[in-house]
DNA sequence: GTGAAAGCGCTAACAA
DNA sequence: TTGTTAGCGCTTTCAC
C-alpha cells in the first residue's frame, strides 16, 4: 500500500502553484506503464535484469511524460549530492568572474551544480555559507577570490571534504591551491622586451603587501638576469594599482638626469595605461622611445590603451576549469595537496614594439 | 526496527573519506540522548509537545555533536528546495556580477541557496541548466544577462515555476521583468547638465540596436525639451561602445563650423572617457569648455578619467536585491508580471562642472 | 525478467 | 509528554 493507489488527481478544489508544479514521480511512469517502480529505475538507469522491450517501452514512456528523476531523492540516497559550493571574497569581482566561468563550465559537464556564495572577506558571514552549504551536502568546496596576504585556512567541520582554493592561497601545506604563474608571467614579458632589443627595462607595479607584486618583481628582476641587464632600485616603482600611479610613475622616472628606460614592465594594466598616456604627453612615442608591456589583459583597459597594450594573460578562465578538474578528481577519492601555479601568456599587441621591429 | 539497533561504527576495514565525512544525523542525536527521533525532532523545530527541560538537553545535544539537519531530506519531505537558479548570459559580465551579487546577499539572508548557471547566449545549453535545475527541485528561476535585443521566454516544461527576468527582458507579458530606468538616468544627466547652465547638450551613444540607447536618447529629448532647449539630429551620434568612437565622435561634433556643444552626455563611460581624453588633446578643459556626464559609474573608467567623470550609476547591486525581494514572494504564492524599472542615481563628480559651479 | 521491500534522513500526524 | 510510523522519491538487493 503505497498511497499511489488513490485517485491521483489533488482532491483539493483549487490547485495552488505548488501543486501545478508537481512533476511526475517515478510512481506515476510505473502507474502509466503498469510495472513496478523497480522496473522503471532498472529501464532509466540501464543497469539490472530487464528485456530489451521494456526497456524502451518504459524509457519512451517516461521521456513523454517529462519525468525527470528527483535529485533530492538520489542524492540522499546515494550520499552524494553532484553539487559544491564557492565561496568567493572577491565579492564576485573582476578575478572572479572568469574563474567561475571556466569552473562552472567544467563542472557542469559532469551535471554538477553550482552554489556560489558570496562572503566578502567577513569570516562570520563565511562561516554560516559554510554551514549551509554542509547542510545542503556539497560534494566539494572551492574558495577564491584574491587578498594581499594568504588567508587562514577554511573552517570546516568535517574532515574529508574535498576542499580546493584558487587564486587564493593559505598556510596548511595538505591544502590544495592553485594559482597564476606570477613570476612566469613576468619573466616572459621582461624577457619578450629585452628579446626587442631593449636595455633599461624598468618596473612600475602595485603595493608591495600584495605577494603578486614581490613575485611579479622577482621575475623581471630574474628575466633582466638572464639576458644580462642591470636591475637598479631606481629601475623599480612600487605604488597603487592606479592609472594616476602609472602616470605619477613615469615622471619620476623621466625627473631626474639619469638615463631614462626604454621599456617599462608594468605590474598591471591600470598602471600600464597611466604611463602610456603620461607618455603621449611629454611627447614621446610609445613604443618607439619607450615600449611598455602590462599585466592582466583586462580588456577594457588593453584595448583602449593607445598603443594597443601588450600584456600578460593569467589564463583565468583555465585555472577555473584546472580547479574544476581537480575537484572533480578529490570527490573522486584522489588526494591533492600543495601550491600549483599555471602558466601565463603572453598576448602581443602594439605597445612592446614587436610588430615595429618585424616590418 | 529501524536498523539503528545494530552497531554504529561502519565495519569496512579502513574508512574511506566518504565516511569520514558522513555527518550525524537525527539517529544519533537521538541515540545519544536516548530519545526518539520524533522528540529530537520536535526540539530542533520548536514545535509540538515538549518539555523545556527534554527541549533544552536534546538541542545542546545534538550542538555539541555538530548535528546539522540534512536538507536534502528536508527538501525532498517538504517538497521546497529552498533553492533558486541563475542563468546568466552574460558570461558572469560586468553587468551580471553586481546583480548576482545583490541577488545572494539577499536570498542568503533567507537562508536560501543559488545555483549559478552560465549559458552564453546558447539557447541548447541554457535549456540543459534548465533541466537540470529542475531535476535539483529549485524554488524559483532567475534569468539575467543584457543583450541588444528582448530575449524569447525561458523554456520551462513546468508551469507555476517562478521566473524572473532581471536585466534582461521578454516580451511574455506574464513575465516579471526587473529593469533600470535608462530613460529616467538620462533624463537627470541632463537635467543636471541644463541646470549647471549648459545650452547645447549633445548625446554621443551606442548602437541604435540596444533598447537602453534608444530609451537614454529618448530621455535626453525630453530633458532638453523640459528645459527648453534643442535637439537636433546633429547633436546625436550613435556608435560603438568604446572610448575610440568616444574621441571619434568628438572630432565628428567639433569638425564642422556649425557651434559646438558646450555639454556632452554620453550613453556610457567608455564613450565619455573618450570624449575627455579626445578634448584634452584638442586643448580643450572639461568641464569649463565641454561638460561631461557618463553612464553606468563603472569604477575602473569613471575614476580614471580626467576629470572625474560624473555618471548615472543603474544601482545593479539593489536591482539584485529587488530581484531576490520579489522572486522570494512569488515563491511565497504571489503573482507579479510586467516590466518594472528602477531609479538610476546621479554620481556627481568634476566632468560636469558642478564643483567648479559651486566656488 | 519482474516485483517487493528496505532504507537514505527527515517531518508530522497519530498513538500511547 | 514522549514514542511510533507513514511517507517524501529514489536505488538496489533479493525473492519469485
Amino acid at each position: 500500500m503505497t498511497g499511489q493507489d488513490e485517485a491521483p488527481p489533488a482532491p483539493s478544489g483549487r490547485r495552488s502553484a505548488r501543486d501545478e508544479r508537481r512533476q511526475p514521480t517515478i510512481h506515476d511512469v510505473a502507474r502509466l506503464a503498469k510495472v513496478s517502480i523497480g522496473t522503471v529505475s532498472k529501464a532509466l538507469n540501464g543497469n539490472g535484469r530487464l528485456s530489451a522491450e521494456t526497456r524502451a517501452r518504459v524509457s519512451a514512456l517516461a521521456r513523454q511524460v517529462g519525468f525527470r528523476p528527483n535529485h533530492l531523492a538520489q542524492s540522499l540516497h546515494r550520499g552524494q549530492s553532484f553539487t559544491v559550493g564557492v565561496i568567493s571574497n572577491d565579492n564576485f569581482g573582476r578575478f572572479a568572474m572568469p574563474i567561475m566561468e571556466g569552473l562552472e563550465e567544467c563542472l557542469a559537464e559532469q551535471r554538477i551544480s553550482v552554489f556560489m556564495c558570496n562572503a566578502t572577506d567577513d569570516p562570520a558571514l563565511e562561516a554560516r555559507h559554510v554551514e549551509q552549504l554542509l547542510a545542503k551536502r556539497v560534494d566539494g568546496l572551492v574558495v577564491t577570490g584574491r587578498r594581499a596576504d594568504r588567508r587562514p585556512p577554511l573552517q570546516t567541520p568535517l574532515g574529508g571534504l574535498p576542499i580546493l582554493y584558487v587564486f587564493s592561497q593559505t598556510d596548511d601545506p595538505d591544502a590544495l591551491c592553485l594559482l597564476p604563474d606570477d613570476r612566469g608571467g613576468a619573466f616572459m614579458a621582461t624577457e619578450h622586451l629585452a628579446k626587442l632589443g631593449r636595455r633599461r627595462i624598468a618596473h612600475v607595479t602595485g603595493p608591495e603587501r600584495f605577494e603578486a607584486v614581490r613575485l611579479r618583481r622577482d621575475g623581471w628582476r630574474a628575466a633582466l638576469k638572464s639576458a644580462g641587464l642591470a636591475a637598479t632600485d631606481q629601475s623599480c616603482l612600487a605604488g597603487a594599482w592606479s592609472e594616476a600611479w602609472g602616470r605619477e610613475a613615469l615622471d619620476r622616472l623621466f625627473a631626474g638626469k639619469r638615463p631614462t628606460p626604454d621599456a617599462i614592465f608594468c605590474g598591471n594594466d591600470q598602471i600600464a595605461r597611466g604611463i602610456a598616456d603620461a607618455l603621449r604627453e611629454r611627447g614621446l612615442k610609445a613604443p618607439q622611445d619607450v615600449a611598455i608591456v602590462g599585466f592582466d589583459n583586462w580588456l577594457v583597459i588593453a584595448e583602449a590603451t593607445r598603443p594597443l597594450l601588450t600584456t600578460i594573460d593569467m589564463n583565468l578562465k583555465e585555472l577555473g576549469r584546472e580547479a574544476g578538474r581537480r575537484l572533480m578528481a578529490m570527490i573522486a577519492g584522489e588526494k591533492q595537496s600543495g601550491a600549483h601555479r599555471l602558466p601565463c601568456s603572453l598576448i602581443v599587441r602594439e605597445s612592446c614594439g614587436a610588430r615595429l621591429k618585424a616590418r
